[in-house]
RNA sequence: GCCGACGUAGCUCAGCGGUAGAGCAACUGAUUCGUAAUCAGUAGGUCCUCGGUUCAAAUCCGAGCGUCGGCACCA
């Protein structure tokens, strides 16, 4: 007899179970007509499923935010069963709802693509409109792993037969086709509605892994209606437009080519944009207590040996040799061991502890062809690296300083919100278990200290240490690792690191990698995206352009041009003969974030007409005044805090 | 690296066995104009590369390289 509780607070005492669709239509026929499934103490439901003891019950609407992992869920079933249908042969995995829509794995030769998507789409609209009841069925384990067995479902029965034996083993009947799945789903079918579309075909190992079977991937979105469809599709599209690879173009900042795969090519504006994070980094950490170093590009293999790197990543690292000479040079591709070579040079003595080496350290990587995006997965890059020499007492307090420094750094450029993920100890990995308690032990006491806090990324930690990453999303939500914080106990122990303790002893120091940008070039790559090109002022690598609108203007226009740049303002002159139209569109569309518009009027006043990318208005401005204006608003945050500034260089 | 799609002028793209095209950009000229495209003209291409089929290949076939979307990888 069991008693629900409803979220209204009212109570509803039933002599025997109920299913959730009869409490519904006990409730009201309007409920029992929107509900598509419920929560039952906390937990998403089938409608059918039976209330049998007190509880808490929720119902979910197709309007509700939470219905649309069912949609998406119930649209990948329906996916499946079109594929079946129309393509005899073809095997079924699995098909999650995942972030905008689903996706299923298929086992088929010849892959499905997107030529194949309009039959598949039209055969779902057909599912869909005849409403097919979601029927869940509980099997006998041996039973469901014959059953798909003698369907040729071999990938089914795997996913059976790896199910912990408590795992009740359930189905999902929908028409005529029948799916293994924990559920839950909605009422039939036709819930799905009609508000989804075939995206993309892609390539995905079973199980995620490499050494596995290929299978047949198709990816779709699915709403709730057909508005929230149209909007994804065009916020889609807006994203396209704001593709660092397309704005790297239309702002002149970069490029890749072939003859250099991975490698980019700065433009000198891109440099420019480029410099002026450098160098705004480079305060930061002069300030934070760090010491810049330069280490060196072609590094003998024996010391990536020792360090650990050559065997673990040897394949993944250019080397070079030289004719006269029987060795093998790498080409760096990270600066820890070259970081400890400098800390092992001389005694060190605790009293230098922390001791913060800093690197902007030219790195390559060959890495996996597949691997590379824009400037944001590159073969040659360029790493705001440290590396914090410290003792174990020391990691909290170095950690908060980190986290301090590393939150303001990020708000400055662009980004006051920023995920943490904690990674703990890869399979496989350098360094015994209890060192690795130890590390892991340090950095979650480091983040409790520091106030971090994390989702847990399980087994992506370091080979060698634990690490926070901090990640950063781009224009169409991909995550990139920018910043990270690892811990490390094994590297100082790999290159003999050692420095004498207060008591005259000899000890290992830790050591803590750090970086912040990741790389510059991930990071801009990102930072454009964030801005969709529109920089602040600061950032901007053209930060104005002075636009004649008439020729008897050009000899002022020059002397603003002038008295820009001796104000630390990098603008163009644009006495083009052109229309004032035509030069707003070219500079609006290259996203300079200031136009100083001067015309016969501004020229015999001395004045000039400041417009702002995007803006409807202008302003007339005396130009010393919207020069001075310009000039403040282009001083790097950091400078500005540090108070009274004269200089308005980047 | 794996699966798929794609590679034609600086950019966006058309052409898909029979003499390489358009718009924008560039250049030249005219126009001097008040806040997102003034008009006219000129020039610009080993159709990614290499091989093959064919009387004939941008077009069909094969291999390679690269890009894009995923997967795997990411010190």
């Amino acid at each position: 007899m069991p008693a629900i509780r409803l979220p209204d607070g009212s109570t509803r005492r039933f002599e025997e179970p109920v299913t959730g669709a009869a409490l519904a239509a006990a409730i009201g026929p309007g409920l029992a007509r929107a509900a598509v499934a419920m929560t039952v103490s906390g937990k998403l439901v089938d409608l059918s499923s039976v209330i049998d003891a007190d509880s808490d019950v929720r119902f979910v609407t197709r309007d509700d935010p939470e219905a649309l992992a069912l949609i998406r869920h119930d649209a990948a079933h329906v996916l499946a069963e079109a594929v079946q249908s129309l393509y005899p042969g073809t095997q079924v995995t699995i098909g999650p709802a995942i972030e905008n829509g689903f996706y299923y794995d298929f086992a088929r030769e010849p892959p499905f693509s997107p030529e194949d998507f309009p039959p598949i789409e039209e055969k779902m609209r057909a599912i869909v409109a005849a409403k097919e009841p979601f029927d869940r069925e509980v099997w006998e384990r041996e039973k469901a792993i014959r059953f798909f067995e003698e369907k040729g479902e071999k990938y089914k029965a795997e996913i059976i037969r790896d199910l912990p034996e408590s795992e009740t083993i359930t189905l999902y009947r929908q028409g005529g086709w029948v799916d293994l799945c924990r559920g839950p789903h909605m009422r039939t079918t036709g819930d799905v509605g009609t508000a989804f579309k075939l995206m993309r075909t892609a390539g995905a190992y079973w199980r995620g892994d490499h050494r596995n079977p290929m299978l047949s991937r198709i990816y779709g979105t699915a709403w709730r209606n057909q508005k929230e469809l149209e909007a994804y599709l065009v916020m889609l599209a807006e994203a396209e437009r704001r593709d660092h690879r397309r704005l790297g173009r239309e702002m002149d900042l970069f490029h890749l080519q072939d003859e250099a795969v991975g490698s980019v090519f700065w433009h000198p504006l891109g440099w420019r944009l480029y410099r002026t994070v450098e160098s705004y980094m480079r305060r930061r950490l002069d300030a934070a207590g760090y010491q810049e170093v330069r280490t060196p590009q072609l590094v003998d293999r024996s010391l990536w040996e020792k360090s650990g790197h050559w065997e673990k990543f040897g394949a993944h690292m250019f080397t070079a040799q030289v004719e006269d000479e029987d060795r093998t040079l790498a080409l760096k591709p990270m600066n820890c061991p070259c970081h400890v070579q400098i800390f092992t040079q001389r005694v060190r003595s605790y009293r230098e502890l922390p001791l913060r080496l800093a690197e902007f350290g030219s790195c390559h990587r060959y890495e996996p062809s597949g691997a590379l995006h824009g400037i944001m997965r590159v073969r040659a890059f360029t790493q705001d690296d440290a590396h914090i020499f410290c003792t174990e007492e020391q990691i909290g307090a170095e950690t908060i300083r980190f986290m301090a420094l590393l939150s303001t750094i990020y708000r400055d450029l662009g980004f006051p919100e920023f995920a943490v993920k904690f990674a703990d100890r890869p399979p496989v990995r350098a360094g015994a278990d209890e060192t690795w308690d130890r590390a892991e032990a340090a950095l979650r006491e480091a983040c409790a200290e520091a106030g971090v806090t994390y989702v847990l990324n399980p087994g992506e930690g370091a080979f060698y240490g634990p690490k926070l990453e901090f990640v950063l999303k781009d224009a169409i939500g991909r995550e990139w690792q920018c910043g990270t914080l690892q811990v490390d106990f094994v590297l100082p122990e790999r290159l003999d690191a050692e420095y004498v303790a207060e008591d005259g002893r000899w000890r290992r120091p830790v050591m803590l990698h750090r970086a912040i940008l990741g790389s510059f070039e991930r990071f801009l790559g990102i930072l454009i995206e964030q801005y969709a090109g529109r920089l602040p002022l600061w950032l901007a690598p053209l930060q104005a352009a002075v636009a004649t609108i008439v020729s008897d203007a050009d000899a002022y226009a020059a002397e603003v041009g002038r008295a820009c740049a001796e104000a630390g303002l990098n603008v163009e002159v644009d006495s083009r003969n052109e229309k004032i139209n035509a030069k707003v569109r070219d500079w609006s569309l290259r996203h300079v974030p200031a136009m100083l518009v001067v015309g016969r009027r501004e020229a015999e006043a001395g004045t000039v007409a400041l417009r702002r990318l995007g803006a409807a208005e202008q302003e007339v401005l005396p130009m010393a005044e919207a020069i001075a204006r310009l000039a403040a608003e282009a001083t790097p945050p950091d400078l500005r805090r540090s108070g009274p500034q004269t200089s308005a260089c980047a």
